[in-house]
DNA sequence: GCCAACGTTGGC
DNA sequence: GCCAACGTTGGC
């Protein structure tokens, strides 16, 4: 079980656009960039969780969790030349790019905000905190644990 | 919208 | 295989 934390635009894809999908969950694709994709194929494994944290908006930070419902699995937008993640360099039998399923698990009482996650000194050697522009990076299980009690999260499933 | 950080591309 | 140019991310 590893912990994660997926960076998202919530302009394009937000903690509600993930609650409303409810226990079907929704693929997380258009990953394209090499370490995080590398994460995604190599290291994320159904159950792991998941904390959403939105990205370029008024409310930069943590805002809920996730859990991982399946493995990685080729993305389907690599093929399709009407997608803006089409990539000619991919092929079936060699996928560039990969995707997961999640689902959401719960929303935080009071988002983390990344102003307060980076004046935290216990938080300093997060990812997060150490490499700004990362869309999908590994949370250790210490962080995972110290975050939650920081922001209690209410689960609903 | 600006700009720093940093990853990727491509010429040599 | 170096490194300059370029593109993207993402906070502010």
């Amino acid at each position: 079980m590893n912990y994660w934390l997926f960076k998202t635009e919530p302009d394009d894809i937000s903690l509600d656009d993930i609650k409303a999908a409810k226990t079907k969950g929704l693929r997380w694709d258009g990953i394209r960039n090499f370490q995080a994709r590398n994460f995604l194929r190599d290291q994320l494994a159904v159950g792991d969780g998941v904390f959403i944290y939105h990205s370029q908006c008024k409310t930069v930070g943590i805002v809920g969790t996730a859990e991982v419902t399946r493995a990685a699995y080729a993305d389907p937008a690599q093929f399709d030349k009407d997608s803006k993640y089409f990539d000619a360099k991919a092929t079936t039998d060699v996928p560039r790019w990969f995707c997961v399923d999640i689902r959401y698990t719960g929303t935080l009482k009071k988002p983390l905000l990344l102003s307060q996650l980076k004046a935290d000194p216990r938080l300093s050697d997060m990812v997060l905190i150490k490499q700004g522009r990362l869309s999908i990076q590994p949370v250790t299980q210490q962080e995972w644990r110290y975050l939650h009690t920081l922001a209690q999260t209410e689960t609903e499933s």
